[in-house]
DNA sequence: ATAAAGATACCGACTAGTCGGTTTATGAAC
DNA sequence: GTTCATAAACCGACTAGTCGGTATCTTTAT
C-alpha cells in the first residue's frame, strides 16, 4: 500500500507529538520517523505551527468526534452509551500501558499559554465535543432523567475524563486504573436516572 | 530581607516551570531570573531533575496540602471545607487570567512517560493528596453521609478539579470558568448528603 | 510518438541560536 | 592560604527553519 508522504509525516508527527509532547519532539525527529527528509517536511507544510495544527484536526475527528458517536449510533440509552464509551477508552489505554494519554489534552496543558492560535483552535475542539455530548443528552433531559443541567453534566464528564486520564497516566497502576475509570462509570450511573 | 540563593534559584525554577513548562524552562533561563549565574545553579543543584524535584515538593506543600488542611481546618462540615477550598482554587486561577493552572497537571502530562523517576515521585504526590482527602471523608462516612466510597469520591475530586482546571486554561473565559467551578460544587452537593 | 518545458517532490548541507552541563577564573571570608 | 560562593567562558549536541540543487512526473507542441 502506497502512502502518501504528506500523511506519513501527519501521522509520525502526531505519535511523536502524542508520545512525547510537542516541544520534544523535533522536526528532525518527525522526518526521521516518517522516514522522508527535513526537505520534505518543509515541502508539505509551512512551519511547525503548520503541523500541529492539522495533527489537532485529525486527532480530534479520528480519536474524539468519532468514536463518541459510534457508541450514540449503537444505542438509543445515553447511559449505556457513555458507559460503553468510557469502556473503550480505559481498554485502549490499558493497552498502551497507560502511556500517552490524550493528545488534546497533552499539547492543551503544553501550549495553551504559549500560542494563543492553538489554544483557540483546542477551544474549538472542546467546545464542539462539548456540544456534541450536549446534543446527545437533549432528549434524555426531555425524559427528565438529567440530574444536572445537559451542558453542565457534559462539561463534568469531559473534565474527569481528562482529570482520570492524567492520574492514570501518572500511577500506571492497572488496579488503580480500573478503580478510577470504575469512579466515572458511577458518576455516570448517580448523575442520570432509570 | 535577604534571600538564600538556592531558594530564589527555586522559586525562579517554580514560577518558569509553572507557566510555561519543564522543557521550555532552560537553566540559563532559570539562573537569569533568578539574577544569579549557571555556576551558583549547579553549585546548590546536581542537575535539571535535582531542581524539579524539589520543586515539585515545594509545590506540593505549599499549594496543595497547606491550603487543604487550612479549609478543613476552619470547619468540622466536610462540604463547606470543599466548597470553600474549591471557591479558592477558581478564585486564585480568575486572577491569574487562567494562566499556569496546576503545576503538578502539567508536569504530570509532560514528564511522566519521559523520566520514571520523576512520574513516581509526582504520583507519590498524588497519592498523599488522596489519602489526605480521604481520610477528611473519614467521619463523614460514619455519619452516612457520603454517596460514594471516601476514597473514591477523592479521586474523583482531584481528577474533576484537574479536568477543569484544563479545560479553563484552554478557554480562558470568566464566564465558562465560573459555570466549569458551578458544576465542581454541585458534584459534592449531590454526592454528600446533608 | 516524441521532445521540450514546466511543475512537483524530495534531498541534505547549512545557519543562527539554544540546550544541559563542565571547567576555569575570581573574589571574599576565615 | 584554603575554602566557599559566584561568575563567565566554553563544549558538543540539538533546535527550527532556509536554500541550492536534483530527480521525477505532467503538460504541451510538433
Amino acid at each position: 500500500m502506497k502512502k502518501a508522504t504528506d500523511k506519513k509525516i501527519l501521522n509520525s508527527a502526531e505519535q511523536l507529538f502524542w508520545h512525547h509532547g510537542h516541544r520534544a519532539s523535533s522536526l528532525d525527529k518527525i522526518a526521521n520517523d516518517a522516514g522522508q527528509s527535513k526537505g520534505a517536511v518543509f515541502h508539505y507544510f509551512r512551519n511547525k505551527k503548520d503541523i500541529t495544527s492539522q495533527v489537532l484536526q485529525k486527532y480530534a475527528a479520528e480519536q474524539l468526534f468519532e468514536p463518541l458517536d459510534k457508541h450514540f449510533a449503537q444505542t438509543p440509552n445515553t447511559k449505556e452509551a457513555l458507559l460503553s464509551w468510557g469502556m473503550e477508552v480505559y481498554q485502549a489505554y490499558a493497552q498502551e500501558g497507560y502511556k500517552g494519554g490524550c493528545l488534546l489534552g497533552n499539547l492543551a496543558l503544553e501550549l495553551a499559554d504559549e500560542d494563543e492560535a492553538v489554544r483557540c483552535e483546542m477551544a474549538s475542539i472542546f467546545q464542539t465535543f462539548e456540544n456534541q455530548l450536549t446534543s446527545y443528552f437533549k432528549d434524555t433531559d426531555r425524559r427528565g432523567e438529567m440530574v444536572m443541567e445537559p451542558r453542565q453534566f457534559a462539561r463534568l464528564l469531559i473534565a474527569t475524563l481528562q482529570g482520570i486520564t492524567m492520574t492514570t497516566k501518572v500511577h500506571k497502576d492497572k488496579n488503580r486504573a480500573a478503580r478510577e475509570f470504575q469512579a466515572f462509570g458511577e458518576l455516570i450511573e448517580r448523575l442520570i436516572k432509570g
